[in-house]
DNA sequence: CGGGATCCCAGCAGATACTG
DNA sequence: CAGTATCTGCTGGGATCCCG
């Protein structure tokens, strides 16, 4: 019988992919970093996974203890998928992954292939630069959706649908959005042409956009994975 | 066409998983980072894969550029497979996801779950401690193989194979090596009856032993970040 | 003998249709 | 909306065979 095939080996890596390494997991959880997702956010969000799989894939990452099920609070009374603290705790090897991933991705999306700014909000995650004493939030707004950036004091925070109170708000299409987050546009040309708008307080748009790291992903890092410690 | 099945997501994870993220790739990485490796040595460090499979993802990764066919020199006059720089890169992803599914791990291995040292080996370099001017090697020495662990300013150094020359060796069987080095075991206790020797500049030891970064993972980043809102 | 290729079959993945 | 049912084709596992 040798039930749900797996690798057998005493070895961290063989028992991480025993949990995730199976086709769509990780880029389920990459999703659900963004916060609780209903099912129909996850087939949307994920083109060509099929919905039994989608099933499927949830049911595992539940009886892993990655995900649970809770129930979205007042407007929607439904059901969605959120991550348990040991999901969250994939965090860091998605960002290593995606980093290493990036190295592949061209500028700009490939016929094809399909472009979620949530992903590339999450991405800025590990390139942020906390600066001192930043804490100030960005509402991005596009195609319905709405994102909040939280620059903290150590970490980048971003979720999806979390409508804290932002002073500064970015209005636009995705790809102008991006581009503009990772320097490849300027600000200027595209509120004239692109069809970006800033609301609020605008000075706060330098700083920001200093500490969201930009091109700062060239040159690896003397030390890429922190060894951090003596919390001051 | 539609060929060779990907994600099509402009994101560097659905890349990262469309280059590696099929089964047994990234545990073929893992083995390749020790150094060069022959089919036939692939073929034994990883049961089940089949020797089909195996010839299917050497020839993805060598078209991927992850990994070349390389003479091996003198005395073995074969053919093996290295990784290239791009494929040495995936190394922090890897430790990324070792350290989580390290988590999982129960203390001895589970019966019919293989453990081999250069996996345990590689771990180590995580929780690498450098300490001031550490700047020796290890030899070790089991079951046929030889490893060298490279103590540097500032990584470890783990290869098989690699016969550098090393003050201090230690000879022993795999898990009570693997148990000494991660502190589960005493040294007096393995010499007495474990069957582990220390052969050389046995004081080297104590130092070594602690740059090894006994237990120093238990302890994972603190993140809090447990902002629940929207119960009201 | 190392380094694969070939074949076969079980199980997984993809797409669509259907149901509470 | 949130899944389940079903069908089909493809991938992966295992054994055997081949070729230098």
């Amino acid at each position: 019988m040798q039930s749900r095939r797996g690798y057998h080996q005493h070895c961290g890596l063989a028992k991480a992919l025993d949990v995730v390494g199976e086709r769509w997991t990780l880029l389920l959880v990459r999703d659900l970093l963004l916060g609780p997702r209903r099912y129909g956010d996850l087939v949307e969000a994920l083109p060509g996974i099929g919905t039994n799989l989608l099933a499927k894939r949830l049911r595992e990452l539940e009886e892993a203890d990655l995900v649970t099920k809770v129930k979205l609070p007042a407007p929607v009374s439904a059901v969605a998928y959120e991550l348990t603290a040991e999901g969250r705790a994939l965090e860091p090897a998605l960002h290593a992954l995606a980093r290493w991933g990036g190295l592949f991705l061209p500028a700009k999306p490939k016929r094809g292939d399909r472009f979620d700014l949530g992903w590339y909000l999450l991405s800025l995650k590990r390139r942020y630069l906390p600066g001192e004493g930043v804490r100030t939030a960005l509402a991005v707004k596009t195609a319905g959706r709405v994102f909040c950036l939280v620059l903290g004091e150590r970490v980048l925070d971003v979720r999806e649908g979390d409508d804290a109170p932002a002073p500064l708000t970015i209005t636009g299409e995705m790809m102008p959005i991006a581009m503009l987050c990772n320097g490849r546009a300027s600000l200027a040309a595209l509120e004239r042409e692109g069809g970006v708008k800033l609301e609020g307080a605008r000075d706060l748009w330098s700083e920001i956009f200093r500490a969201l790291g930009n091109g700062s992903e060239t040159t690896t890092r003397p030390r890429p994975r922190g060894t951090r410690r003596g919390t001051s």
